[in-house]
DNA sequence: CATGAATGAGTTTTCATTCAT
DNA sequence: GATGAATGAAAACTCATTCAT
């Protein structure tokens, strides 16, 4: 078994050393918030020479630029339209299992999302550029999917775009004290929670709070 | 070129001067970031002298202290606690009107939502205790009124802390949204939208919806 | 007496700074070299802070940069087109007068000699072509001048840019070498044998040396 | 991306690659400036790795140093004193001849002629110390020359150390304008030019021009 | 011998903060 | 009080050199 290979001293021996410093990079903007980590700080956790950083990546920045992208790419492969096809599972269950995968996803790596919901923001244009781009995205097919919806009679009347923030927003909020530890909850009661929220809201609908903003279909 | 700043020789200049201090500082907050501003951009803004500057402010971050403590100060000054002596309007009715008045305050100071909601975070470990805070003792009141609100009937029955993020996380989000002109709604759009999610949540309960895998189309 | 200007703390005192950061820098260059320079040792001999450089000039090449524009200004300001109206001194008189400037100036400012000479070169594309520039400017009025001197038989036929290189290198290894203490000469020495080599080069016209590469004029 | 340099296993291909690299180096020096080149520069230009090099030089310095010194030996052994038995060529002619030996070895390396006159100075005090005693020992034959010519009556009266500095200035410019490409001429023409300025100057001995700065001996 | 990943000393540069005027 | 020049600690980044494979 000779390796023939003439370079590339160990081609995935890279690679792992990337992720070495993609990781304690992570660790350290989870605990300190990016602008506060130093590259020494991720040279000193990583246990590598400050030069070292420096071939792996160009700067402070591309190390952020990589984990959020990564983190970025996981996120979007959670979610899936939704298929109304006979056969397939209900639209309001698949919507679940989306809810359900990001949530997943997430708790499997909090420190990646106090960095992705703190940090990833604020720091340069360009970059919040890319953050602002993934959102508009996934507003856009959030809304669609609301549009459609609607239009099936799955979805109540009402403003998308609005619904789409809150929406996204009481997950992003969710998602992160999970992770932070004011909310110990296992992924199933937190995505059976924001379903019922889907499902019902919050208040009941008694007639002491019944509102009628929109007229009774009968 | 020369400095038309006024002298502040009274008690009452001086109180102007700092505003003026705050707001620029707001400003250039908002628009770059808290990390990103520089002392300079924040004394140029206001066309006074570096060392004026210190002398109203301990330091950069005192200022962002004072920004962040008068608007948490106004956002707890719309949280009026709910009463369900009779008389009053409703419960619903009086959370509606708390909600309509964090809206209305926020939109009527866009830069600082921005400073609050994107740049206060991450700094340092004191500065985040002190937005932890708020937002601990917020998310305690909070979930206090639901408790009531689920004793009375009025809120349905579920998992108040995660109640409490879900509901917290659309509103910031809502607010954040419509201040940065991603979603231009009037303040009461964004309320009615609001309310009906917490009345009704997003989805329609009707038995296309309910977790039963193909339900017949007629 | 009062000095009613409401700010610039001095109008002088900067540019005086300024001077003296320019004058340590040129000295720490002569002695050392550009590029050996560091920043801190320029701050070090000029006894103030680091960032206090930064607050005359935007980095290091800034320094030699203003060193050298002012230098090649100073030389330029040497340089008087020749004049051949009569009730002027002779054209040769006149060339006298300009290397005797020249050299006068030269010896005059040692370390710039130095730094001009053996430093402004090869550091970076802009800076040489700054230099460049100066010297095609040069070479081409001596060229001019040449050529005029060549209608006017002031001066003999011959390769006029071959002239000028030959002529502009030997006037600045002189002067080099003076400054550099291999030559101690006063500049009336200096001057005096230049213009004896461009009157009569440093061959004896003895027919055992003569040699016809252009023929006889007549 | 398969590296093509040939292992280099005997005596002869070991000095081979070593060529190899002062060649590739001398290429970049001559290019962008000793300093602006790394060591990764001229590794890469030769196809071999970082440590390679230093198998070969012990370290940056090394190798211009090697460049330099063989630049010089040659330049040296171009250099034939001047024979003043009979039946040999006029010293005229000798000096001619040498002149020619280093214009043409001059422009035979180009790359090296940039590196040895704009870059080999100011680097460290032991480099310059070599370079120094170079132009020194070669002052000095010239020198000498000077004064048996004189003697002889070949070298026109005069102060030998200047003449020395104005014609080795005039020669380095020349050589160095013809390599830069601002004069683009055989080394012939560049000979002829030079054995022209030695033999008559600049300036026609006509009246007009005439100056008596030294009194006539008689 | 050859390799190229790793090293870390050395520089540049920024910017919050101080202080003499 | 107001000013803005001066400060220097702190970071980022480079690159010549070493050494395990």
């Amino acid at each position: 078994m000779v390796d023939l290979a003439p370079m590339a001293r160990s081609p995935a021996k890279r690679e792992e050393r990337r992720q070495q410093i993609l990781l304690c990079a992570r660790d350290a903007f989870a605990e300190h918030g990016y602008q506060a980590v130093t590259v020494d700080d991720v040279v000193a956790r990583a246990r590598i020479a400050r030069g070292t950083f420096y071939l792996y990546f160009d700067d402070k920045r591309a190390v952020l630029d990589a984990l959020v992208d990564d983190f970025l790419r996981r996120i979007g492969s959670c979610i899936v339209g939704i298929d109304i096809g006979h056969g397939r599972d209900s639209p309001r269950e698949q919507l679940r299992q989306n809810v359900e995968r990001i949530t997943r996803m997430a708790l499997s790596d909090p420190a990646m999302v106090k960095v992705a919901l703190r940090d990833a923001t604020g720091l340069d244009p360009a970059f919040d550029a890319k953050i602002r781009s993934f959102y508009e995205a996934l507003r856009t097919l959030i809304g669609e999917s609301l549009s459609e919806g609607q239009q099936n009679g799955i979805v109540r009347a009402g403003d998308r775009a609005v619904m789409v923030s809150i929406g996204l927003g009481g997950l992003k909020e969710l998602v992160l004290d999970a992770v932070t530890g004011e909310l110990a909850r296992t992924p199933e009661q937190l995505v059976d929670e924001l379903m019922r929220f889907l499902d019902q809201g919050l208040l009941v609908a008694g007639r002491a709070n019944r509102v009628r903003s929109t007229p009774p279909r009968a």
